[in-house]
DNA sequence: TATTGTTATACTCTATAACTATA
DNA sequence: TATAGTTATAGAGTATAACAATA
């Protein structure tokens, strides 16, 4: 009997460990099959997806959209812009900034994850309910704003 | 309007990107939080947890249940071993294998660090009711599972 | 001076493979 | 030969800091 006296803990129940398990379990599915099927890093769909959804942004905003790294984004960013699936928009206003900008290339591979995507995410919920998985949001979306507060970074 | 023709995604609505998300949220919490007061690294942290609540166990069977890369276990249980937190048991009957097992020192400092990861675990799920959390830490299971089978690794 | 983008350096976890010593 | 542990090497994401160009 290990452990005997004083608190323990079951890492196996541990809410951090199951959420970076599952977490960790699904980036790694997805960023096999992506990098497989169509050469893009997980951080290179992350981009797309954003850029293609929500329109030209600066490597800044993208930063925040993305929850990734300042030198992640720059990576990513200059493997898009060698594959010419993102450029850059001069910005006349402020020559130190820019924004990128989704290629025709670029959309038209978007357009070809996003069904593969939404597949994956409904495997992921197979057989759970629509008010069921509205709910798991909920909850994912609180547990990320109490990990998330008080951080300034 | 960008992306007007075709399927589009929100990668803020897609499950995979708000689970990393949050598990990167509460992990890089963690990671902060041990390091600085305990100079332990998440991965030290899950074999301390591992070995003072299950019991010696070999280093083969610790990635299993830590869910951690080979190399990843042993550079953690190096740490451990140096600073004599766990250390090695032999295996009479097969020279190759031990098992690592927690010290005194480790089972102080594992008993110091669990009230403080119930707690916040306790914050993250501040305002949650005990039948929620538990059909939530369901549904990650499901998705783990869902996200783990088909894996031959 | 402050900010945007960029590069450099280092560290953690991961992935693959090679090496050793036992079996 | 196969296996347990170990080490080497490389890649991805992160963190920090430095730098150039511009504001």
């Amino acid at each position: 009997m290990p452990s005997s006296g004083g608190e323990r803990l079951r890492l196996q129940d541990f809410l951090p460990y199951r959420l970076s398990v599952a977490a960790n379990a699904v980036s790694r599915h997805i960023a096999r099959a992506y990098e497989h099927q169509f050469g893009l890093k997980n951080a290179q769909w992350r981009l797309l997806a954003v850029l293609a959804d929500e329109g030209p942004m600066t490597p800044q905003r993208l930063c925040g959209r993305t929850v990734m790294d300042k030198v992640t984004v720059m990576r990513a960013a200059q493997g898009l812009l060698r594959r010419r699936l993102v450029r850059r928009l001069a910005n006349p206003a402020d020559g130190r900034s820019h924004r990128l900008l989704i290629t025709a290339d670029g959309k038209r591979l978007y357009h070809r994850i996003v069904p593969l995507a939404r597949a994956y995410e409904a495997q992921l919920l197979a057989g759970i309910g629509g008010r069921e998985i509205d709910h798991f949001r909920q909850l994912l979306r609180r547990i990320e704003q109490a990990a998330s507060a008080g951080r300034e970074g």
